[in-house]
DNA sequence: TATTTAAGTCAAGCTTACTTTACATAAAGA
DNA sequence: TCTTTATGTAAAGTAAGCTTGACTTAAATA
C-alpha cells in the first residue's frame, strides 16, 4: 500500500507530529504509516481523507490493484 | 463504520460464503463485517472496492463524517 | 559548541481484525 | 420428515494496528 502522506504533509507544512495530533494516533503511527511499516485502518484513512479534503483514493493506492 | 455490503452482494447474487471466498477472507469475516461487530483493513476494503468496481466511499460510510 | 526540532526506530503491551471450529436457527426442497 | 443451504453467533487463538517511553541521528540555529 502506497500512500501520499509525505507529500501532502509538505503541501499543508504539518510536521508528522502535528499530523499525528490532528489524526488523533501518535507520531510514531504516522511515521509507520509514511514507512510503509503498516497499513492504517478504514477509519483512520477515513480520517486522513476527511483532513485533506481527499477520497481515500486519492491518498492510498492499493498495490494489488490491477493495472 | 455503515457499509452497502448486505445490498450490494444481493444485487450480485452472492452469499456470504461466495462473498467471502472472492475477498480471501472467512464466510465469519463478512458477516462480521456485515453486522457492524468490526471494521475491515484497508487492504480489505480495497478489495471489495475493485470487486464491485467502486470506490471505497460508495461501499463504506464513515460514521464521523461531518455532515 | 550546545541546544532544539523533525524524523527514524525499537521494545513491550494493549486493542482490533481475522481465523478455525463448532453449534443453532430458519427456510426450502426431496 | 429429513436434509441442505444461508445466516448468525460464540470461544479461543494469531496477526496487525496502535500506544507509550525511550533512544539516535541529522539539520538548523543561538
Amino acid at each position: 500500500m502506497n500512500n501520499r502522506l509525505k507529500v501532502l504533509r509538505a503541501e499543508h507544512n504539518l510536521t508528522q507530529a502535528q499530523l499525528a495530533d490532528l489524526l488523533n494516533v501518535s507520531r510514531q503511527t504516522v511515521n509507520a504509516i509514511e514507512k510503509g511499516k503498516f497499513d492504517p485502518s478504514l477509519p483512520l484513512a477515513f480520517k486522513a481523507a476527511r483532513l485533506f479534503k481527499l477520497t481515500i483514493e486519492d491518498i492510498f493506492q492499493d498495490e494489488e490493484a490491477v493495472s
